[in-house]
DNA sequence: CTCATTCGTCGAACCGGTTCGACGTTGGAT
DNA sequence: ATCCAACGTCGAACCGGTTCGACGAATGAG
């Protein structure tokens, strides 16, 4: 394979002119920067990589870590990655992946052996074991979910408490009284998954504050379980006109349930999800739903921290935390409470 | 950041001995192993990985071709990522992600730059443009999905004819004489996704051969078309007592389908579709179903990938071409046909 | 016409590892 | 006691880039 060293021989100058006639970063004559660029092309030289990364500590790669839990929703997760992915790609990175359980030994691989030049972490928790090592290395690092501490990375996320209140808030106008949430499982929770207090608290204040009642409840992350206890709510809660669910499984699952019921939203049942609209698509459902913004999100953090790895934001300027506003797509599955 | 001579000059031993104590390449002394060993704890020391590469031409990074296209369902997607991601893991590789649209200059950018010690690339077409950069490269490449010229890599897939037979053959013992197939859209077909074809054909052939009739029709990757055209679908054929599903949007489509036209599987029409265990869970499919093994093809590719890389394979030895077997997974969605 | 700049190029050093050959010590065999 | 092999360690070279300082030639100003 071709060396900068063989295309300075093949144009008849030194590697450092070579070096130089590529990168523009000295004036080179019209004539030699011609006879490398032939020598270029003519040799197929593509730069090694680990040699470049060596002499310019830059290696143009971004890690990703995303863990696949157990109690995770796949197909939600993707999403994300592909914002990240694609992103870095338009920016000239490229995407080191870290899929395993242990997110922290992957973190501490990329950054100690230099393998990138910044770390992603989807899925933060409140209190994120993989933080404290992000800290201590000399990358910098973008997260997309809101830990408890945000000091020292860049920090994006939706805004889950104005999520409750706006879910809560566009069923109340309409006349609606008594409310069911279906939120993540118990142990994503205690997990640290704290955006599912955070919709839930802001929903239950929400809810007090307009005198609305709001069933607040855990749902599992798989079927069968989170279709059998959908149905359970519904029967538990006969009264309740407008269901909230922020819970991707029980998203999935509501179609069948509310069939089976025979239950057509909003005829019988106003329901508002927390869903990104590819997800919706993907899983043909017709509810309307807050956008969780999965590709924005991964967008952001990718941008924000390539501006961090590139020195246009200095080390010592403040780091960010920025939230995305819920929007409500309609997809016509919200109306006025049927009269009883 | 620690260097091998920090720890050379620490543990008071010239930088060749530390490395040589590190690698254990030739004998050292207990003392001095041991210094060496305290010295890299002292100075929380890991090897820079591009100077590595540099210096031993490896990079022990596998670089991952994923393309998610528009007519592409992407959560059936995630699972093959996820086998390789995690089968390299386990093997000490990391995953270089590569999911822009334009895959050939992403397999351009890792191979010639020497990013990456191997290739997989996913979602193999028939005629995939792909595969003469990939020969070019010096990195061995491992495919999952066949395509029409399999020479100089080595490749793995379902064995989809033999799943058309199982499929047909399954329902023609149980009494069945009419069926539909539903396969994937045809520019999926047209850009090459040789593997509807393979399917097709063989389930026509075991149908010709045994008196049933099959009708073959291609079907959206996308809801809402999907839905109405498995409506359509169904009332072109009353007579037909089998559905066949080679379509991952159809089969997560298909169940608010069956319900809306009030029938369900066995007891109506029997079902049987192509898709991993994995997917069946997350969308709540019912079906019985050909096992696409997305796991497991990625642990193969892997496994076959890390011993070409590691010399186990010699260069000169033979590819592989291997196909997974079609295993049917029982989730009680077959029964004889209804007497009419 | 001289002198100071600017321009274009080169050689050498460096990034941080690995590996080859050499060399002094030991220990065992004869 | 002598010779040889194995052992343990070191210095130097190398992988393939980038970058700094130097230097000769061309250019422009005074």
């Amino acid at each position: 394979m071709a060396t900068i060293g063989e295309v300075a021989r093949v144009a008849g100058v030194s590697r450092s002119t070579a070096s130089y006639a590529l990168s523009g970063k000295r004036s080179i004559s019209a004539d030699v920067r011609r006879r490398v660029e032939d020598a270029v092309r003519e040799l197929g030289y593509t730069p090694n990589a680990g040699a470049r990364a060596l002499a310019t500590s830059q290696t143009r790669v971004i890690g990703l870590l995303a863990q696949f839990l157990e109690d995770e929703f796949a197909p939600a997760m993707l999403q994300y990655m592909l914002g990240v992915s694609n992103t870095a790609r338009e920016l000239g990175y490229d995407i080191l992946l870290g899929t395993e359980a242990d997110g922290r030994s992957a973190l501490r691989r990329m950054t100690s052996s230099r393998m990138v030049d910044g770390i992603v972490l989807l899925n933060v928790a409140e209190q994120d074991d993989r933080l404290p090592i992000l800290r201590e290395a000399i990358q910098p690092g973008a997260l997309v979910g809101l830990p408890g501490d945000c000091t020292g990375v860049d920090v994006f996320d939706l805004d889950f408490e104005e999520a409750g209140r706006v879910m809560v808030e566009h069923l109340r106008r309409l006349g609606h009284r008594e409310l069911i949430l279906v939120s993540q499982p118990q142990h994503v929770i205690e997990r640290g998954g704290a955006y599912v207090w955070r919709l839930q608290n802001a929903a239950l204040e929400a809810a007090r504050l307009s005198g609305i009642t709001l069933h607040a409840e855990f749902g599992s992350s798989h079927q069968p379980e989170v279709g059998r206890e959908l149905n359970a709510l519904l029967d538990a809660h006969p009264s309740a006109t407008g269901l909230l669910i922020n819970n991707e499984a029980a998203a999935a699952a509501l179609p069948s349930v509310l069939h089976a019921r025979g239950l057509a939203a909003p005829a019988d049942l106003s329901v508002v999800g927390r869903y990104s609209d590819e997800f919706a698509r993907t899983f043909s459902l017709p509810y309307s739903s807050i956008e969780s913004a999965p590709d924005r999100l991964g967008r952001m953090a990718v941008r924000e921290l390539v501006r961090r790895i590139e020195g246009q934001v200095g080390p010592d300027e403040p780091h960010v935390v920025r939230f995305v506003s819920p929007e409500l797509v309609d997809r016509g599955s919200i109306g006025a409470p049927p009269e009883r």
